[in-house]
DNA sequence: ACCTGAACACCGTTCAAGT
DNA sequence: ACCTGAACACCGTTCAAGT
């Protein structure tokens, strides 16, 4: 499938970007363009102009280089995504996690993986449109898992615990996101609910239903509701 | 593929699509074409090959008809894939919510959402690329709110509720519609648990984590805590 | 080893023109 | 009122060819 023949960096995942720049003059090179180059320009067009904004020839043109050259170099557009991908996944803070009782620790984890999503939006929504959104939150779902083994879940039990968290952030994530880029959506579900007209429903809470919710603390709370389900409230060890 | 007639207007919601045919035999007419057939043909070429598969070219030639013809009965395939997913909304089931204690009947409308997203992917998809995913499921999320009016709630707890539980499944679904289309996919959380070697996480973890979930059970206990959070445990009526 | 231009097979959308 | 072909401005990707 990947036919760029047999290039000899071209790293998987670019442990830490070179941004030193090997001098070649005098070399064959004339751009002198390297991998880590173009998937920081691919980085830049993302966060600039969203997930659409990542063109094979913007990039190209923005490298000042023709589309080939970035074929030869960093593969095709899902190659350049998936490393954008990793590249991000690398820079995202390991903020320590807080809190001294387990289900404080395991919520704190949890709320590392939305925080640092929010922060990079146009990312996640790339992400999330590759179907690797775990590829970019790797790290800090680990940081999660420590957290559960600590709390005293192994096996099978952290596991579901692990996954239903993160199905449960991956939800807010999803609504924060759409929400993000809301410029013409006359179909948000507050908006749909203006229309709507129902006798088993009293007037008040369809107008509640019509105004937007408070996801940040929408997210505390209810977060919070799952982690108590599948965390023990004992004190945890660290 | 049916062929109606006189659509004189291109309406920009057909609440409820004209089924009565009248007949236009001897007008200057070709091809006959209607707004309904145009989104039954899109319908089809979505439920057949996703959400990719809608292409304007495509659906033209599927019709035996030109391009342009299209946009002048349905409009550009943003409007088709809204009238898409419009003509989908009105065909999901209404089953009837089951159960007699109030977070049973909460349960089982947020169960009505899942199960109709997970009958429908390909048209899930779709929405949630559209980011319409509630223009999909209002009805969906009517039947919910009238279960949780039911259950004593009203207003802005009213409201809380009812977005916590669709989030939660909104979370489940983004995971399930993944992992339906997953030939490609190297990077999803349990292939990439393979190679994760954490010393804070026993091995018996991390072996679990390699594993898929069972989403479906996941389901039923994550969304059952986050109804249980919500909703109080008296009975509810009728 | 590195880089290019041209070309292929697609997209959505518009528009003057036909009947 | 309805339908068409041609054209525009984009895509990702491949490939023979240059240095």
């Amino acid at each position: 499938m990947l036919k760029h023949a047999d290039h000899p960096d071209h790293p998987d995942h670019p442990d830490h970007p070179d941004t030193n720049r090997p001098d070649n003059e005098g070399t064959g090179r004339r751009a002198g363009l390297d991998h880590a180059d173009i998937i920081e320009g691919a980085l830049a067009l993302v966060e600039a102009g969203g997930p659409a904004a990542l063109t094979m020839r913007k990039l190209a043109t923005e490298l000042g280089v023709s589309t080939t050259t970035i074929y030869w170099h960093a593969g095709g557009r899902d190659d350049i995504v998936t490393s954008v991908i990793k590249l991000m996944s690398q820079r995202l803070a390991h903020t320590p996690v807080d809190g001294t009782l387990a289900p404080d620790r395991v919520m704190s984890a949890a709320r590392h993986v939305w925080e640092s999503a929010l922060a990079h939006p146009e990312v996640t929504s790339l992400a999330h449109q590759h179907r690797s959104t775990s590829l970019l939150e790797l790290d800090l779902e680990i940081v999660l898992a420590r957290e559960l083994a600590a709390a005293g879940l192994g096996g099978e039990s952290a596991r579901n615990a692990l996954r239903a968290i993160l199905i449960s952030v991956g939800g807010f994530l999803v609504l924060a996101l759409r929400d993000e880029s809301a410029i013409n959506d006359e179909h948000t579900s507050h908006a749909l609910w203006a229309g709507v007209d129902d006798p088993g429903i009293d007037p008040s809470t369809i107008e509640s239903l019509t105004h937007p919710v408070d996801l940040h603390a929408l997210f505390e709370t209810t977060v919070r509701a799952v982690v108590d389900h599948y965390v023990p409230a004992q004190e945890s060890r660290s």
